[in-house]
Order: C-alpha cells, then structure tokens, then sequence
DNA sequence: TAGTACAGCGCC
DNA sequence: AGGGCGCTGTACTA
C-alpha cells in the first residue's frame, strides 16, 4: 500500500473539503451536522476554486464521499479537536486532513515563504484584521464541544475557504523543494492531530486496581487528603532524626538546604545529582523520599481519579506543542509518566499490546539529514553505539553514546567533549551540520528541520564598548545557549518529523486491516512517547501488526529520506502490559525486527 | 486569595 | 554533561 496519507509533497488534483459544524444536531449519525465545501486548489496560483456548500450528516460524510469517486479527499478544517472529535463520535473515520490553525503556524513561522498576507488583510481592514487575529488565537471557547454553538461567544466567523487559499498562496512563495516539504510537513502534522484525536478516544486501558496496589506496596494504604502516606511519613521521620531537625519539612527545598547543611553536607542545591556527589546517612532516604513523594503526587490516587475513567486513560496530546514539532501533552501527564507505574496498563481479555521504539532515533536521523555516509554505515545491522566502538573511533560503547549526544546536544565538558574530535574525524559531515547549526544560533539566526519547520527567532545582541565585563560574559553565555538550542533543533525535529511519518504509516496500515473485518476488535494506536509507541490489539493479529510497525518505520525512512542508506531500527516487543521494550528485549527485540526485516 | 517564579524530577 | 518538555509543591508578589 501505497501511503497517501503521507505523500502530500504535491496537492496537484487533491480535492480538499472544508468542513465545518454548523448544528450540535445529537448522536445521531443521520442528523445534518456538517456543512461541506468541495474545493480544488490551482497548483500554479494557489487559488482555491470552491464549490457549492453541502448540508451533510455523519453518515453522509462517508457515503457522499464514496458516491462522488473521491479517493480520501483532505477534509479541511480549524481545529481537529474541535471538528474531528466531533465527527469520531458519531463514527465517520478520516483518513487525512489539512489542520489550518496546526498549518498556520507552521507557514507563519517558516523561514523559505513570505508570510505576510496572514499579517496584513488585503480589504475590510476592521473585520479582517479580527479574523487573522482569531486565526493566530487558541482555539475560542465558543469552538470548544462543551460549549458549541453558544452564539454569545463567538465575536468572528473564520473563513476557512479564505485561510486554506492564503496559506495555499503562502506555500506558492517558497521554491520549488521547500514549497514540497512543507506540504508534506502540514500533512504530517496533521495527520498526527487525527491520531492525537484518535488515541483520547480509545485510551489506553488501565489497570486501576493493579495501579492501586502498587501505590499500595510503596506508599502504604491511600491517607486522607492533605496528610502524607504512612510509608512517605516515615521516610520523612527518619530523614528529621538523622538530620537532627526536628521540625524539617522535606518537601521544601529551602528548608532541606537548611538541613542538609547544619548536617554538614555542602550542597548548594538540594538536587538528586548534586547529593550523589556527598556521603551522608540521611542521603539514601532522602532520595527514596523524593521518589516516593515524585510517585504520590504526580501519579498516586489523584491523578488515578483525575485521569482514568472508564478503565481508560485518556493521554491528552498537542501536536506541535512543542517549539521543535515534538508532541506536547496537555494535563494527566502523558509524555512523563514514570515506567514504574507503566505496567498498569493492561491489556484486555483477548487483546495484547505491541510496543515499539525506534532505535538510537536522532543519531540515524543526523545520519540522514547530513548525508553522512560514515555515520549511516555505523548504524547498519546493529547497535550503532557499538559499531562506532568496535571501528576504533572512540574506546567504548559509553564513549559513543555520550559523544553521540555531546554533538547533538552540545556537550561542553566530560566524556562528550573528550571524544569531540574523533567524531569530528570520522563523522565530518554530519558534525559539520550540528556545528553549523550553533553558529547560526549564537549569531541569532534561524535553522531549520529537514521539512523546513523553523526555529523561532533568535536574540541578536551587539557588543558594545559600554558593556562590563559581567555584560560582556553574560551576553557570551546567552549566545552559546541559544546556539545548543539550534543545534538540538535540528536533530530533534527531524527526529519529530519520522516519528510522525512512522505512526502516520502505521495508522493507515492498521486501517488497511481492519476494512477486512469491521468489527470493534481492531487494532489501535493508543499512546505515543517522541520514539515509541503503544498499539492494543486482538491477540491474533499481534504478530501481524508487529510486522506493520516494522514495515512502517522502513517506509517512513523512504518517504522522508529517499534514496539514503540509513536503517531505522525498531525494537518491537509484544506483552500484556507496557513494558520497556529497551529493558526487557535486549537481544529478543532486536531479532524482532531484525536483518531479514532490512533485507532488500 | 490568586497568580507566578522557581526548584526539582518525571519522560524522551 | 548538553537539548526539549509537563507537573508538583513551596515561596513569593500583587
């Protein structure tokens, strides 16, 4: 199968259908809800040539659809959490679609166009001027489920024909390479609002009692609100008598610091990292109070109540939250949650997970992007830490993994800078890119992903005469800084770029199966985390869908990166629970997705 | 009382 | 070590 969900490098002959919800109508999927507008967008001009609007209701949105020989048009709309929530409920499944206000954001920040026409309303100055801004806006209350269709608060009507043709001409003004991957990036990004959706809606299922009782075991029985667990208190006790203070609050940093000094211990913050430097008797127990206190408040009873309903937990998702195109989360945690909690998520009867992580993800992506032939042949057929090691480049695995990240994250001191200049000797491309990078940084530049999603701008400073030396340093400091963040950029929003690729692959893969049996039992995506995901499925279709995400990341790496050499790796681990597929299949998961799977 | 800054730790 | 986040409690400001 051939991804078209993915390859929307061109929009020549797409019809796109601008929905939009004009009635709360019920559950229903024959009440009339949707008002649609067929449209065809000039490849040369970028103007948008609309149809007459359509009445529709959810079912109709399939069968019309059908009916009119249109193969997956791109539904266009404002918001997909507002709009294709709306239509997942009542049952109408899209295979792809254009996110305007996701889209916006990215062409109104992108380095290769000229964005002014979402500055500058060309008539009706007043009105116009309102729209844009509405445009640039969180998505209003009025737009919002809980509150639709209440008049009162909707002050703008958005043209969604309007905006779809000035991002269409926004588009136009980039070159001819760039114009493509930003196409493709809007429909990844996109594409990766529909799964966010997608996952709310199934949730991943949760396991309240096994949760429970793990709190259980590590906390002791749920206290009262406001009062610590027993274990907790206990803990804090200990950490009182042998601090010698009695009155201690260990939750306050200022107070611990207090503490921790009288006791002789010279710290100047009370950090995990900065206490592993010191040897004290209250230091063990101390990190295993912030560990257990880390557990109760974050992820204890509460959060238990607030986020798992239904013997679901629904991971609330932002695509493009994240200045680098990573995915944000929005409340109940979803990309931090602890991997000790991590096993109260169950499978249910008859069901499994599959769970999947791409391997050393931005080094490959580096390798990629830089066209860095040394580096791509260190990550084939294995560890690519490893293989770096074993070719002599550095003395050890730990040497490579820390080198690896020095250069992506740029490492000043350590191990990391150590090894600098035998990465720069046997990878010179692709540190001449991360390098490259920084130096647009610290002078105040812009960078960009490989689908050319731009870092915001940077701060230019000047010195000046007048400046002191504190100025001076500081200054020098900020631009280092700025430059490690341009330098990241680019590494881990290309990295962001084929992880969407990848689940958008597998989503349209997983559909694929399904349309063979309709039924409920289907496999689904239910959680994502930067490099990894999680996907419930029927026990007898474990293996299969396995092979799917396999299948996928191979076919991302194609998409985003033709003709490259790179291998991207997944370890795929099949379990009734979410476990770490890094800890538990060392070896197994590789033989998973193993040579044979990267054989012509 | 409400809002915000910061420290600290969870994840990648 | 170095980049990106979200969430929590404390401590402080308005």
């Amino acid at each position: 199968m051939r991804a078209a969900g993915v390859s929307g490098g061109s929009d020549n002959g797409v019809v796109y259908i601008v929905v939009e919800l004009m009635s709360a109508g019920d559950a229903d999927p024959s009440a009339p809800c949707v008002r649609a507008v067929p449209c065809q967008v000039d490849p040369v001009s970028g103007q948008v040539h609309a149809d007459a609007p359509v009445v529709l209701s959810a079912a109709d949105c399939v069968a019309w659809v059908t009916d009119r020989e249109i193969d997956r048009p791109r539904w266009v709309w404002a918001d997909t959490s507002v709009v294709y929530d709306f239509l997942l409920a009542r049952g109408v499944w899209v295979a792809k679609c254009h996110d305007l206000r996701l889209s916006r954001a990215i062409l109104s920040r992108a380095a290769w166009v000229d964005s002014s026409v979402f500055r500058a309303p060309s008539s009706q100055a007043e009105q116009g001027a309102q729209e844009l801004a509405w445009w640039d806006g969180p998505t209003p209350v009025a737009a919002r489920q809980d509150v639709l269709f209440d008049e009162s608060h909707s002050e703008v009507t958005p043209d969604c024909v309007a905006e779809l043709e000035r991002q269409m001409r926004v588009l136009r003004t980039a070159g001819n390479g760039w114009r493509q991957r930003l196409s493709f990036l809007m429909a990844l990004e996109s594409a990766g609002a529909l799964i966010a959706r997608e996952m709310y809606a199934v949730g991943v299922p949760w396991d309240r009692d096994h949760h429970e009782a793990l709190l259980r075991e590590q906390l002791g029985e749920r206290p009262a609100v406001g009062v610590r667990p027993a274990a907790l208190e206990a803990v804090a006790q200990e950490l009182r008598r042998l601090l010698d203070a009695p009155e201690l609050n260990p939750d306050s940093p200022k107070d611990l610091l207090r503490a921790l000094n009288s006791a002789g211990i010279p710290v100047t913050t009370t950090s995990k990292w900065a206490l592993r430097e010191h040897r004290h008797p209250a230091l063990a127990p101390l990190e295993r109070y912030k560990h257990l206190a880390r557990l109760w408040t974050a992820h204890g009873w509460a959060w238990l109540d607030e986020w798992v309903s239904d013997g679901r937990y629904r991971p609330v998702y932002t695509p493009g939250g994240v200045v680098t195109g990573r995915w944000g989360a929005d409340g109940g945690g979803a990309l931090q949650l602890p991997r000790a909690i991590r096993g109260a998520a169950r499978a249910g009867d008859g069901f499994t997970f599959v769970i999947a992580d791409a391997s050393q993800l931005e080094p490959r992506v580096l390798a990629a992007m830089s066209g860095d032939a040394a580096m791509a042949e260190a990550g084939r057929g294995g560890d690519m830490y490893q293989r770096i090691a074993d070719a002599g480049v550095v003395p050890s695995r730990e040497h490579a993994k820390y080198g690896m990240l020095g250069a992506m994250y740029g490492g000043t001191t350590g191990v990391s800078a150590q090894v600098l200049p035998q990465f720069r000797q046997a990878f010179p491309t692709a540190m001449a890119m991360v390098e490259s990078a920084a130096r647009v940084g610290e002078r105040g530049g812009q960078v960009t992903t490989w689908l050319g999603r731009t870092s915001p701008p940077g701060v230019v400073s000047h010195p000046d005469e007048s400046d002191d030396a504190d100025v001076a340093r500081e200054r020098r400091l900020r631009s280092r800084s700025y430059g490690r963040f341009t330098r990241n950029f680019i590494v881990q929003g290309s990295a962001a770029e084929w992880a969407m690729a990848w689940m958008v692959e597998i989503r349209l893969r997983l559909h694929q199966l399904s349309l063979g049996d309709p039924t409920l039992s289907a496999p689904s995506l239910v959680f994502f985390l930067h490099d990894e995901v999680l996907i419930h499925t029927p026990v007898e279709w474990a293996e299969t869908v396995a092979e799917v995400v396999r299948v996928s990341a191979r076919q991302a790496g194609e998409t985003l990166f033709p003709g490259s050499v790179v291998e991207f790796p997944v370890k795929v681990l099949v379990n009734d629970s979410y476990t770490d597929p890094k800890v538990v299949s060392q070896g197994v998961g590789e033989s998973h997705g193993d040579l044979a799977d990267h054989a012509p």
